[in-house]
DNA sequence: CGACGATTTGAATAGGATCAATGGGAGTGG
DNA sequence: CCACTCCCATTGATCCTATTCAAATCGTCG
């Protein structure tokens, strides 16, 4: 966008630094502020009945809840951090006024958003089409990747949590793990090392559909 | 939009007929063309390893895709009639092209982007927070709130293509029917009559940020 | 060192899936 | 118009996955 409605837009932006575990925003309420994770980590959740479900996790630079900004409607989950962050908070009015004014920052937001909207429709087959273990499989293989697929890899957050985010308990995460172990999976900690990646893409079935980092 | 570019992206455009179980897209392939729904009904699915899951249904006027289509990416979802129906295909670099083109286009699409994310949300809320029998009574709820709330509704869709959208096998369903006669739950076919609406919702706790029909 | 929370393990249960078999229309052809 | 066939839906029985509840263990931070 130009320099200048960036400017603009940015006068209008709260840069703070929120510890961990605050909550930043909860489902329901009205859509105040777009919000842009600079650094740290958020969790997406949602609860309903005494339930409650990781959504998903927002690492820098990262926006969540663009589409409730755009529509002026109510959050649909709420977030809060897992770690010490540093957020971007900009009024949801002047969003859409620049996304208004600047056609640039139009065609990005735009770009974000239909993103964000195949990031949730690739959960949701992951969540439909696999079993807990399989989810398991191919999101270590995911963290394998993406941390330069050397052979091992760091959770990046604790398994309480990522159980919730593979929609499972804490309980089966671990018995999961252990269903994993013949295939060379081996934990310690957060930290797990692949011995058999061969074998455990064999169980997991990998599909760029679901677990692809982008197109 | 304006007239002018309206005329433009329609003239090329196909409006088609189709007849019902056409396949008319497969997930992989690169995105041609934007579809719009204008007559009968759309079942988008997805499949991976041997099995297979409904991911949502589109009634007109609705679009499907479009993510794919702004980011000039591959589909995510396979789709086919359900019914005999009219569709209207725009190709990808014109629905693009207008959209860079037409503000009031770009503003129309996102909305319509926005509202199509914030569905997928709630289905992905509704798969992880709530039991099988929960879900079809939710559903059930709102079939009969969208056709006029007068003590009975109809399955817009067969029950093996229920059971798939809400995550269960045809057998699971039927028995979550059985589950749900207590509560005045009484099918005959695709008619349901529910004699006890406020004992539904006390068991299926209805969420308006599951069930809205939007916001 | 002690306490707390997170993780793991065990046992029992519940929810759903699978396999197999039966009933029940809708459509077809005689 | 009726018999036949096919597919959908239902039911039963069993198996498997995942949840729940309980307890033990591990690690970390004061």
């Amino acid at each position: 966008m130009s320099e200048q409605n960036f400017e603009t837009l940015m006068q209008t932006a709260y840069l703070q630094t929120f510890p961990t575990q605050l909550d930043l925003i909860t489902e329901g309420d009205p859509a105040d502020f777009l919000y842009v994770v600079i650094e740290g980590c958020v969790e997406l959740y949602a609860r309903s009945n005494s339930r409650e479900a990781t959504m998903g996790m927002v690492q820098p630079v990262g926006t969540f809840i663009l589409a409730a900004v755009l529509k002026d409607a109510v959050y649909l989950m709420s977030a809060r951090t897992c770690q010490k962050s540093k957020i971007l908070l900009i009024p949801s009015d002047n969003v859409r006024e620049a996304f208004q004014a600047d056609a640039s920052f139009t065609r990005a937001i735009v770009q974000e958003l239909a993103s964000c909207y195949r990031g949730v429709v690739k959960e949701h087959k992951n969540l439909k089409l696999r079993t807990a273990v399989e989810r398991l499989a191919n999101r270590l293989l995911r963290y394998h990747r993406d941390q330069g697929a050397n052979g091992s890899l760091d959770l990046p957050y604790d398994k309480r949590t990522l159980a919730s985010l593979l929609g499972m308990t804490p309980e089966n995460l671990s018995r999961a793990f252990n269903t994993l172990k013949p295939y060379g999976v081996d934990v310690d900690g957060s930290f797990v090392r692949l011995n058999d990646t061969k074998a455990l893409e064999t169980l997991a079935k990998p599909n760029p559909l679901i677990d692809g980092r982008d197109q």
